[in-house]
DNA sequence: CGGTTGTTTGAGGACGTTCAAGTACTGTGG
DNA sequence: CCACAGTACTTGAACGTCCTCAAACAACCG
């Protein structure tokens, strides 16, 4: 394991806290693989046998119900470990993972991983913030999937990554459209259309860029049509 | 609080594996409340105060993007605390907690739980199994958004109730209609209409109870019609 | 018992998928 | 360097699903 990967691996969010000796601990039998993009690091079903760490590129969890169809959860990018509720409980992936920029990827028994969340509280405080902050994530997306339609989702999804609050903004859409669409809960087809809509309110895509003219006029779009799902769930709250 | 409520707390996932002096510690400044179907215990964009922790009852998990509309992300029931995310980060709620069936709701300081949850290695531990168990609740829901048709998903979400693998279930859906409607990402009415076709593939429903003539049966129903989004999103993994 | 609220059913329409064809892009071999 | 194949993305037309609106029905509660 080179120099250059450990410098990487203690800046983490999960190392980033732990005593130079648990590191270096959890770090005795690690090692690094170069993947390229298409590798797939687990299948979904599998028993997990490593904590996979981003330590650069890009990689997509995508999962199917059936033989049939599978689509992409989520991207993680470099600093992310995958997938650590699979290798923490020991039971089968939900998910595939697949390399879609290529990458480092760190390698952590995932026994040892285990023993070690046992007995290092910096550890396990790191897992258990990481973790908030993934399940804050999911939420997120499971609220654009059911109350935004195709168009203003691919805007609100297009602000998620956007840094600035107003003001012009690009982004970089790394992913492949086909695998976005899928993150996004659409076909192909219908992202390409969203695309073409979203172009009336100020956003232009060329390749894998997407320049967002006015952020805060972007916005405004996305809040004004929720239209997937309309009903309001909550009557006035009744404490009776 | 009294002796029973005690009881109930200790059974939690979160609490089991604590010394009996920690969970003293925890609970000391902690009360519990009687709340009827319809109290809202928290509401998204607030700051977390307490850690709330259902000791019996059902609570929605409910939130919005905009004013307009709200659905429920997910029910969580006796045992489970509301929300470890954000607690943990000390980040505003992305979600409001409302009863749906009478509960008694533990509540502990929100700032207590973090420092204990920074000096308890059990409590960081359970934190992170639970945490993890939770996320792949959310992973499930995702993947059944994406990937299955408004009947089929009902068909899921009826057999991840069923405690068998096959043969009859009956299975009990405490929350009104209207609530599971938002859960499952659709419309009351599409609700009732997916029941209604689900009849075809034995399942009937009754008020509060569902019955599944066969559950093996069902699952091959849901497994055979994805239809939404149905284009698989991986290429075979070409390793170049 | 009437009013309110929640659920079901029907008809019409919007959105997104499907299928199909066309265009742009990328890498390869001539 | 260009022709070409392969792939990904886009665009168009038809269809299906689900949402919307409206009304009827059922259940609950004062």
């Amino acid at each position: 394991m080179r120099d250059a990967d450990r410098t990487l691996a203690k800046q983490c969010s999960l190392f980033r806290d732990l005593q130079p000796e648990a590191l270096a601990r959890l770090l005795e039998d690690a090692f690094v693989q170069s993947l390229p993009k298409g590798a797939v690091l687990f299948e979904q079903g599998a028993r997990p046998q490593f904590l996979h760490v981003i330590l650069s590129g890009r990689v997509a969890l995508v999962g199917g119900l059936t033989q049939e169809g599978s689509v992409v959860v989520e991207f993680f990018n470099a600093g992310d470990p995958l997938i650590v509720p699979a290798v923490v409980l020991d039971l089968e992936y939900l998910l595939s993972a697949e390399v879609v920029a290529d990458a480092r990827i760190l390698m952590i028994s995932a026994a040892l991983f285990r023993t070690q969340l046992d007995r290092e509280l910096a550890l396990a405080r790191a897992a258990t913030r990481l973790l908030s902050a993934h399940w804050r994530r999911l939420i997120l997306q499971i609220k654009q999937l059911k109350l935004l339609a195709a168009t203003p989702r691919l805007g609100a999804y297009l602000l998620s990554l956007a840094r600035t609050e107003n003001g012009r903004a690009r982004v970089r859409l790394n992913e492949e459209r086909r695998l976005l669409a899928t993150r996004l809960g659409m076909t192909p087809e219908s992202l390409s259309r969203a695309f073409a809509r979203l172009r009336d309110h100020g956003v232009s895509a060329a390749g894998d860029w997407v320049e967002i003219e006015e952020v805060s006029r972007l916005r405004r779009y996305v809040e004004s049509r929720p239209t997937a799902a309309r009903r309001r769930s909550l009557a006035a709250p009744s404490a009776k």
